[in-house]
DNA sequence: ATGGCAATGTTTCATTGA
């Protein structure tokens, strides 16, 4: 079982892309964010042409998530946004594919340390994890999957003296993120040695992407059980390159039967 | 090989992202 999430940065703009990305990864499951469509506007048929089932939450411009799951595989319990956490944002959608929950998250950005869009995003994560608290007591497979918009360790960031306190790296986001884990959910990414700077976001701007200036802000969770069963873990930095890439790079885990 | 912001809509600039 392949899982898998990504932020497109505009489904419309990134659909060829995608396309050709699930052509040769072939997830079992994998979860969009930052569509930036209309549930109307949604490219239901190229998705089904691809051989994936789609379930999706979007909203013009900003945010919207989508979890595209392969065709055949049991889908049910497709569930969107947080309960008790009234918000207009599409920024949440979960099903249970294959025996397996999972939840597919696109974090709020923060914008400034201090700033009403920073408050917003922890009062998110604490709605995050009094969900995923619940979650976790119903489906003990569970997964999540997207992006988290925090860094969680100095090794995370390309340099962590210039992010040092700055959005995604401050002290109140990472123990934002710790909390998550602190419910028995294990970044896959650490589950096994990894190349050092490997990074799921960089900017658009002054090169980052050739200098590898970047960011790993993305990520999937798992669960204890799935931890175990998890025999592998990478970023698809490939991904990123060429004309009209997203700002994020795709975010494997994968899972033994 | 990678490439010096990108996407959207309210469009000819403002807003947001991270």
């Amino acid at each position: 079982m392949l899982l898998a999430a990504w932020n497109v940065n505009s489904l419309s703009m990134r659909l060829p892309r995608l396309l050709a990305w699930l052509e040769a990864t072939k997830p079992d499951v994998l979860c969009l964010q930052e569509t930036k469509l209309e549930d109307a506007r949604f490219p239901t048929l190229d998705i089904a042409s691809a051989g994936y089932v789609a379930h999706f939450a979007g909203q013009k411009t900003y945010n919207g998530v989508a979890l595209l799951a392969r065709e055949g595989l049991a889908i049910d319990d497709v569930a969107f946004g947080m309960p008790g956490f009234d918000d207009e944002q599409k920024r949440v959608v979960a099903a249970t594919v294959g025996g397996i929950r999972m939840i597919g998250v696109y974090v709020p950005n923060g914008q400034v340390v201090g700033s009403d869009k920073f408050a917003y995003k922890l009062r998110w994560y604490e709605a995050l994890a009094a969900m995923l608290r619940d979650e976790l007591a119903r489906y003990p497979m569970l997964a999540v999957g997207g992006d988290f918009n925090v860094a969680p360790e100095d090794c995370d960031v390309h340099d962590p003296a210039l992010w040092m306190g700055k959005v995604m790296c401050s002290q109140q986001e990472r123990a934002a993120f710790c909390a998550l884990l602190g419910l028995g959910l294990k970044d896959s990414f650490r589950l096994f040695a990894q190349p050092e700077s490997t990074f799921s976001w960089w900017d658009y701007r002054m090169l980052a992407f050739p200098k590898n200036h970047g960011l790993r802000i993305d990520h999937i969770l798992l669960s204890p059980p799935l931890a175990e069963r998890c025999i592998a873990s990478r970023i698809d930095r490939a991904a990123r390159k060429g004309q009209k890439p997203s700002d994020h790079a795709p975010v494997l885990a994968e899972l033994r039967d």
